[in-house]
DNA sequence: GTAATTATTTAACAAATGTTAAATGATTAT
DNA sequence: ATAATCATTTAACATTTGTTAAATAATTAC
């Protein structure tokens, strides 16, 4: 059985709609596992973004090109789902890129799949939008800390919340998340120790 | 019929699925119509909100209580759908406040109606994923504002795309929603025009 | 192992935004 | 109509963050 190697996944899936064996080896049986080299690319830009990705192991980014320069959008802790969701929605070409920070194991459900596990699973469905919930609350929170936190609070609430990041992500990328420079970042982070 | 009352939502909802007469009137039905005076509250700190609203006529605000302050996290346009999300998704107390910033007239649809069609209409629920998948791009626009774009072009975009907004809406609003003070978009409104 | 590349820090100065306080304008209640 | 309240602006100064440029540290490729 596959469970063992699809446990982390399991677990999630299961903290927002309970699924029974027949339901959930539906899923896992359209599953693609991929491996992504460090800097290797998940989605490139003007792809029209037709996967979506569960974080197995290794961090992704989501960034775009903005003045000739990459700014980092979003890093994507462990065991969650990317894509480029504009993209992925609407089926048109995505701005965004999606990249590999280390090296990563990714569960992957191709659109098409994923389409039919809502038509011929409704729970799918409901799951579906339970995940999109919770992303969005996520992304508000994170408006929220722009409109109410300096950067140096923001930075202190990553440290705490995602340790694993700051010790594994270069820097560029988290001053980039934080929406500041690299080189304020490094100031605000002397001043915090 | 009531289509004429209700045609901004009708139009709205057709924006992302198909419905058919019986799926439209059986929403419709459970539609309850409620005007709110300026101030007035839809939703109540501590309260579990157990409705959402489409704002038919008047601006709502999103807000939080931070240190003893108000802070106006959001301001929702004409016709689109508001609530505690956080607290209407886990129904547990609502730290967000929300309340009107004009006279408005709501559809107000109560989360139990709404968990009843899901339950009974799968594409109700695929139109809950869809809409709340427009909900989170936007409020992922909204993040990548804050880390590429200074105050002074979020305020002219927005003046852009939402003129009628700040014509309406008191600039002390405006300005928590754009994350700075209102003294400081007092001062980028004048280097603006 | 060494050179080349990439990541991080540092520092001086510039620009943007916050803070405090007050003045002016607009709206609302009586 | 007038006073009271609320909204907006202004200004001086403080703080935060950006910019440019360089130094140092760490990692990677050969």
């Amino acid at each position: 059985m596959h469970s063992e190697k699809f446990k982390n996944l399991i677990k999630f899936i299961s903290r927002f709609v309970e699924f029974t064996e027949l339901e959930m080896r539906t899923m896992l049986d359209c599953i693609e596992i991929i491996q992504l080299k460090k800097n290797e690319k998940f989605v490139n830009e003007g792809e029209i973004a037709n996967r979506i990705a569960f974080t197995n192991k290794g961090y992704l980014r989501v960034y775009y090109i903005f003045d000739g320069e990459e700014i980092t959008r979003d890093i994507t802790p462990l065991n969650t789902f990317a894509t480029a969701l504009p993209s992925f929605i609407s089926q048109i070409p995505s701005y965004e890129i999606i990249s590999a920070i280390s090296d990563c194991e990714l569960f992957v459900i191709h659109k098409k799949n994923l389409d039919n596990m809502y038509l011929n699973f409704p729970k799918w469905e409901r799951f579906g939008r339970r995940i999109i919930e919770e992303m969005f609350v996520e992304s508000q929170r994170r408006v929220y800390s722009f409109i109410t936190e300096s950067a140096e609070t923001r930075y202190k609430k990553l440290l705490i919340q995602h340790p694993e990041m700051i010790r594994d992500v270069p820097l560029k990328y988290i001053a980039d998340y934080l929406g500041i420079k690299l080189q304020s970042l490094s100031r605000l982070r002397k001043s915090v120790e």
